[in-house]
DNA sequence: ATTCGTTTTGCGTAAAACACGTAAAAAATG
DNA sequence: CATTTTTTACGTGTTTTACGCAAAACGAAT
């Protein structure tokens, strides 16, 4: 047990939303352990940020404007495996916490979290354990047993760059033939480049499609 | 001028997110003629509330889990015109801010508000006169110079009650066919539907019009 | 009750998109 | 260099879209 009450843990703070921030404050107030050594609004800022200040956790939000929750998580498990990363998100879909997982979050809360599970799940963290809140759980739960029955599921769903890119410009509207166009490319390239994707990711419809372009920050809605 | 200083300011926050309600309080803090007398987390606890709290002005978020801020907004215009609404909301899209005024809102304000901001708005609405702060001015005059060059514009956007539910079932993922069976008329009937939803939102694409299901709260993302 | 406006329903036709299988270059990887 | 992955593309049949047209059905006002 690396956590004698008294030695502060050291926090910083990653949500564009100052009123998020106040709130995370807000509800780490009153403890005293919680020592918040810095606060950034989008992923460049908190990378400049931890140049300088190293923290024993991250308070990290998915939604951000310049790189995603997730990145940033992938980035600091690798050239800094110490620092931990708790997720708040507001999206609580497998795809997210899954995700968040998958690239080294060590707890996942939504944003309806309360002060006692947040404080519980930083304290849970530094002690070197995960933590998942409750409602977390019953997610994860729910698609555990989901993908149980269905047998197989979850193949690697990472998408190749052509595939995103081509993503990306039918996510903002474009039809297939604008794509070839633009891509120059022939429109059955383009309609092969969309069926691979959709047999990847699982996905039945196009609005399905739109709806994972939303999710992992490939269009703003 | 009916703000004369030491007279308090009755506010109820309504967002479903504790954290974000916490930041809202946090922001508001230290100024002692800021009095919060209540908080909801979904629209029918705010309305429950109402009937016995009365507040100068309430600070909602648009996007509720069961009834939408904009909702909230024309029910309260209607029901109870003193009160004032201020939107605080995660997104600013021309679209939200149109309906959010439309309804009756008296400020819209980005999450990413800064406590002066808040504070600001909060007052200004009080003494009667309505507040934009600068990012959401920047989204309506850009919208504004865009109709202008188009000249037309802006019709009449509602849909009618059965096109409302084609777009769902739509936006859900199925198919015209399947939504055709489902409703048991014809695909052309549903394809006609479509049709006319695209042209009265003037929208491009299926594209736009998930974006616009999901701005709308006629689906979750 | 009748007229008028809106909503809901539907068809025809041509163009575009989709599903699914197949497969050849091209590029990356070991 | 051999192998795997990625990118490119076609064939065929089905489904959806675009656009115009129009008949019932419904509701409200006269």
């Amino acid at each position: 047990m690396n956590n004698p009450a008294g030695s502060k843990i050291k926090l910083i703070l990653v949500d564009d939303h100052q009123i998020v921030r106040d709130g995370i404050k807000a509800l780490l107030e009153g403890e005293a352990r919680f020592d918040i050594i810095g606060e950034a609004d989008t992923g460049s800022m908190f990378f400049a940020l931890i140049k300088t200040h190293k923290p024993d956790i991250v308070l990290l939000d998915i939604n951000l404007p310049d790189i995603s929750g997730i990145e940033i998580t992938k980035k600091l498990a690798h050239e800094y495996p110490d620092i931990k990363v708790v997720v708040l998100s507001m999206y609580n879909t497998e795809d997210y916490i899954f995700n968040a997982v998958k690239a080294g979050a060590k707890a996942y809360l939504p944003k309806t979290t309360t002060r006692r599970e947040l404080q519980d799940a930083v304290i849970t963290v530094y002690n070197g354990e995960e933590y998942f809140s409750q409602a977390i759980s019953n997610v994860i739960l729910r698609s555990f047993i989901q993908q149980a029955k269905n047998e197989d599921r979850r193949k690697d769903n990472a998408l190749t760059s052509r595939e995103t890119e081509i993503l990306k410009l039918f996510a903002q509207g474009l039809s297939n033939t604008e794509i070839a166009n633009q891509l120059f490319i022939s429109v059955r390239t383009v309609e092969s480049h969309k069926n691979h994707i959709m047999h990847k990711l699982e996905l039945k419809s196009t609005v399905d499609l739109i709806k994972f372009a939303i999710r992992n920050n490939i269009i703003e809605i």
